[in-house]
Order: structure tokens, then C-alpha cells, then sequence
DNA sequence: CTGCTTTTTTACCATTTGGTAAAGTGACGA
DNA sequence: TCGTCACTTTACCAAATGGTAAAAAAGCAG
């Protein structure tokens, strides 16, 4: 078992802990906004608010603070979809995960942005984490729906499209924003609105 | 007037028409798979088949590839959109519009990717083809569509959210293919069946 | 206080990368 | 065949960037 830590075990200081928090977060907002190959360790040092070298101390490498970011914000990400439940009503638990889902992207759209970023280039540092991590939950949900829609519960379609087509419309306010702010300059209420379109759209692809 | 070619003014002979849509070619390939700031001047040049400054004596620069790149595929991106013809059956267009954009994913997901790419940065090197071509497009289409539905023919709903539904929906298995291709491994009719779920989907919002 | 460990800084380094200068090569008309 | 102009190559350079070594400073247990 090796450590993404410098010290060997599982010795996490007062110091060791607030820093490297310091790290992930000054990551977060770089790799978010200028991906892994646009962001420097000076830019990430600089939002620290620590040297360069200093992070070095903490982390093993740029790519070891990308993929501890990545890990990280894993669990977050997948969390909307894990809470769909088999035993709730399937249009309120499809309609409810796109509207965490768009929660998401209101709340955290750097994290969006940062797997958006990672799968756009092929998901170089993430492929491992799509097979274990995303797809097994995928597979899951969509055994859930295809059951829901064998019962009747729920019109037929394609349960695999479903799930792409609500994380595309959901992550799309959040990865394209500088699109869609040009697009809606002045509307202040352009999260309500959207939330309000996709609620009908979905709502009638679903219905029985 | 200046020009972005090294020649002052339209001189362009049959080896500077060849090599420059060598370059542009090559550009493609390497920022739509990297990103701007990923991509190097040497993995153009050799994607091209070209040295480095053999590069640069086409192009002013690595800025100058990617403008001039972007500028050029700016029309065949928004074609798709600019085809919606006012006369013709508001269903078929909006539909037809959809099927388009899906086509583009499907043939040209590099540029997709380019001009995801572009976008996720915040757009640096193309904020103001979005105001002066994109912009004024969009706002056309929003008022059409917005008229079709006031005239009964559509159901009512956010014209502008419909849009933006349709290019996220229709983008992501370009944009997101490293995704979609872990999650469908096997299928081989991902496309046909996107386009027949879509299909689905926004028909039901759309018939009044 | 003292000695030891953890953390931080200073001073570097090697590589990569965008870019340039200038010499060389080739095509082509007079 | 020669001169000119368009194109290409060779040999560089300065800045940026990921990373390291080692000294200095700060914590902290006794």
C-alpha cells in the first residue's frame, strides 16, 4: 500500500492537513479554468498562497495533485446519481437526479468543468476511474430504469440516451457558460429557467 | 487592412495554398485533441509534415494557427443552424436541425471538440465571433421558433433552453466520446440509436 | 531552554517551447 | 544561363516550466 503522501504513513498533521487542502482547492480552481496542460504549478503555488517548492513537499508532482483532485471529487460526482432509489417513485427519482444534477452545476461548476476538461482529452489520467467508478453505477441505474419501463411505470426508451441526454443538458449550463452568458446576458434567472425547461422536457419523454 | 498571410496581399500560389491547409489540417488534429495550450508548434509541425519554422512562415504564430482555424470552421459550425427555414414546417426544421447537428458530431467530432475546448477556457480567442456571429444567429432563431410557438404550432416552452438542449445533447458524444465510449463498449449503433431517442424526446416537447 | 523533526525558503537546473536569423535550395522567366 | 524571388532548412535563443538540493526557520516534546 503506498502513499500519495510524502511521509510514508498516515501521519496527517494540523499543518499537513490545512496545506494540503490549501493545494487541493488552489487546483481545483486552476485545472478547472485552464485545464491539466494550461495550468502550472506557479498558478496553482500562487493560489495556495505557498512556494512553488513548498508543494512539491506536499505532493509528489503536478499529476499527483491532478489525480488526487480527480479522486477526490470522484465521489461527489458519482453521489447524485448513487442516490436514485430503486424504491421511490421512478418519475420523482429521474426528474429529482437531473435536478441535483443541475444543482451541481450551479453550485460546483469547476468541478464540472475539471472532469469536462479530463474527458474532452481523452480522459487520459481518469480511464481507470471510468471503468471502476462510473461505469458500474452506470450499469446499475440503467438496469433500474429499464426495469422501471418494463413495468409501465415509465415510457420505453433508451435508458442509456436518457442518462446522457440529462447529463448533457445539465453540465452544459456549467461547461459552457461563457456561451451561454453571452447568450443570456441580462436574464437573471437563467438556472430557473432552465431548470423549469428541463423539468417539462424530461417530465414528457417519461410519462407513461 | 492586414492580412494573416506572410505575403502582404492575396498572392497565393499553388505551394502556399497546399502548405497552408496542411497546417490548418494539421492544427485541427493537434488542438482539438490537446487544447490550445497543449498543443505544441512541433507536434503540428510534424502532424503536417512540415518543420517548425517552415510553420512559421505561413502563420505568424501559434495564436495566429488557432484564430485563423477557429475563423474558418466558425461557418460550417453554425451552417446547421442558419438552415432552419422559416417557411418550412416548424417540427421538420427544429427536428431537422437536430438530425444536422448530429451529423456534425458524428463526421467532424474534432472540430466539436475544438470548439468545446475554446468554450470550457471561457472562450479567450473567441469572445467576439460569438457576439458577431453567433449571437446575432441565435437571436433569429429564438425569435422564430418563439413565433411558431405563439402561432400554436409548437408547444410553448423556452426557445432559447431548447436550443441549448439540442447542441448539448447532440455535442456530448463528440465531445464527451471518451465517456460515452466506456459506457456503450460493444454497442455498435450508438449513433443511430442517440439519433432515434433524440428524435423521440424532441418531438414530445415540441408537438403542441 | 534544548535538541530533534517538520516545514519553508533560496538558489538552482534541465527540458520544453514559441519564436528568429540567416544561410541554403529550388523554380522559373528573361 | 543567369538572376530573382519563393520556399526550406540549420542553428540558435530567451522565457517558461516542472522539479531538486540544501540551507534556514519554525514547531514541539522533553
Amino acid at each position: 500500500m503506498t502513499s500519495y503522501s510524502p511521509v510514508p504513513e498516515k501521519k496527517h498533521s494540523r499543518i499537513q492537513l490545512r496545506n494540503r487542502k490549501r493545494i487541493i482547492d488552489a487546483a481545483l480552481e486552476v485545472f478547472s479554468q485552464h485545464g491539466y496542460r494550461g495550468a502550472t504549478l506557479d498558478q496553482i503555488a500562487e493560489q495556495a498562497g505557498l512556494s512553488k517548492p513548498n508543494i512539491l513537499y506536499y505532493f509528489d508532482g503536478k499529476e499527483a495533485i491532478h489525480v488526487t483532485l480527480l479522486n477526490k471529487l470522484m465521489e461527489t460526482w458519482l453521489d447524485p446519481l448513487a442516490k436514485m432509489d430503486p424504491d421511490g417513485d421512478p418519475l420523482d427519482e429521474i426528474l429529482g437526479y437531473m435536478h441535483r444534477k443541475m444543482q451541481m452545476s450551479r453550485k460546483f461548476p469547476r468541478e464540472s468543468r475539471l472532469f469536462a476538461n479530463e474527458i474532452l482529452q481523452g480522459a487520459p489520467r481518469m480511464g481507470p476511474h471510468l471503468e471502476s467508478g462510473l461505469k458500474p453505477l452506470f450499469e446499475e441505474k440503467v438496469a433500474l430504469i429499464q426495469s422501471w419501463m418494463d413495468d409501465g411505470k415509465l415510457a420505453a426508451s433508451d435508458p442509456r440516451h436518457l442518462i446522457f441526454s440529462i447529463w448533457a443538458t445539465t453540465q452544459h449550463y456549467a461547461d459552457f457558460e461563457a456561451q451561454v452568458s453571452v447568450l443570456t446576458k441580462g436574464d437573471k434567472a437563467v438556472f430557473p429557467g432552465a431548470e423549469a425547461y428541463l423539468d417539462t422536457l424530461f417530465r414528457k419523454v417519461l410519462e407513461p
